[in-house]
DNA sequence: CCGCATCCCCAAAGATACTG
DNA sequence: CAGTATCTTTGGGGATGCGG
């Protein structure tokens, strides 16, 4: 654990738990779901071995992730958020949606698997409309129902966006729909566009 | 500035930008407003010098912060937040708000000063109900009305509160009274004390 | 193989002194 | 006042080793 900041305040405490170089990626990948030692590993390019055991340990240590061993068929043990890690996801967003808009048009070979659920959850799912919705994004596929996301297709979907992850950005910031195909009601999907791309309102909402 | 994590993930890209040590802080520092580098120096205790001026060259150059200098009669120079760099409040509010359930009650000699307008923009000022509020706490002052956040008092409140740290930590958590005098529109209080406290929602308001 | 612990090297942080 | 220069200390990156 690195040297605190001292003070008394919520952000500098945050910082002091989840500040530190790579623990808020670990913690990224684990919102898809427990993950093994390993699984963490390859998904963090450039992660030194010893500093993902230290962050593990950190994060184990202050309640963010748990240890648990796989019963006796799977001998494995695998990593997952607690109830107040998971509460981070919050925190993810607000970088992601605060990041994206200096980020610039995707490079498709430094997409990591599993990329698109996380950009469904993080930009679609918050205060999505009701309806059934598959994203087929180069090869990746996830759907959102319910305000859930899920990583793989869904069964009746009322809308389906086919499309390269270059496509997706454009029709994010510019509605260009160039290269976008959408199969099903069209006019749900510009709904969700419409909630996806408001400004962020943080907080809860005015009485 | 530190090695990018070189990924394309808009969260990773934020952290290429924000995640070093004492960024995120420097950054809530300006939220207050247009500030000085002694200024900055005295209010983040323990950083060195030499972090925070190369900290300030790395906000300038990806345009988070501007430096500005003062005309001729003050002959200084003030940081100031870009329009970019004020969106990182979002960010800070997210962390903010998972900080604090982990924080615990306050040690008053740890606060720094002007930590209450900070809290009321924080936790306050979202989804604020329509009135005018004075916070009074422990020497500091701080005013809420429209949704605005100000450092000091404020004409005709509808209600003005006056506690300590403690009290007012007590009273978010737990809705303890002990110790907290509310002049003024009580109920209009309690509103503003349940938006506060609800669950925060991220991202647009669902249709 | 999986899950780390150890070691080495370098880059970044901390502390302090000093300067235009 | 607003930093730069310098030195020491700490932490990260990468390779390797090793028990289960």
């Amino acid at each position: 654990m690195s040297k605190s900041y001292d003070q008394y305040c919520p952000m500098a405490h945050a910082l002091d738990l989840v500040g530190e170089r790579w623990t808020l990626l670990i913690v990224r990948e684990l919102l898809h779901g427990p993950m093994r030692y390993t699984d963490l590993s390859d998904r963090l390019p450039g992660i030194g071995t010893n500093i993902l055991a230290a962050r593990l340990k950190d994060l184990e240590a202050c309640g963010i992730v748990e240890k648990h061993r796989l019963p006796p068929p799977a001998a494995s043990q695998v990593y997952e958020l607690t109830p107040y890690g998971h509460e981070l996801k919050s925190v993810l967003r607000a970088l992601a949606v605060w990041g994206v808009r200096s980020l610039g048009p995707p490079e498709p070979e430094r997409l990591a698997t599993g990329w698109l659920e996380s950009a469904v959850a993080m930009f679609f799912a918050p205060g999505a409309p009701v309806g059934r919705f598959v994203f087929r994004i180069d090869g990746e596929v996830a759907s959102l129902t319910n305000g859930e996301t899920l990583a793989g297709p869904l069964d009746d979907p009322d809308v389906t966006v086919e499309t390269t992850a270059t496509g997706l950005y454009y029709l994010f910031f510019e509605r260009r729909y160039d290269g976008v195909e959408i199969d099903g009601d069209r006019e749900l999907f510009e709904r969700l566009l419409d909630t996806a791309t408001a400004p962020v309102v943080s907080g809860a909402v005015a009485v």
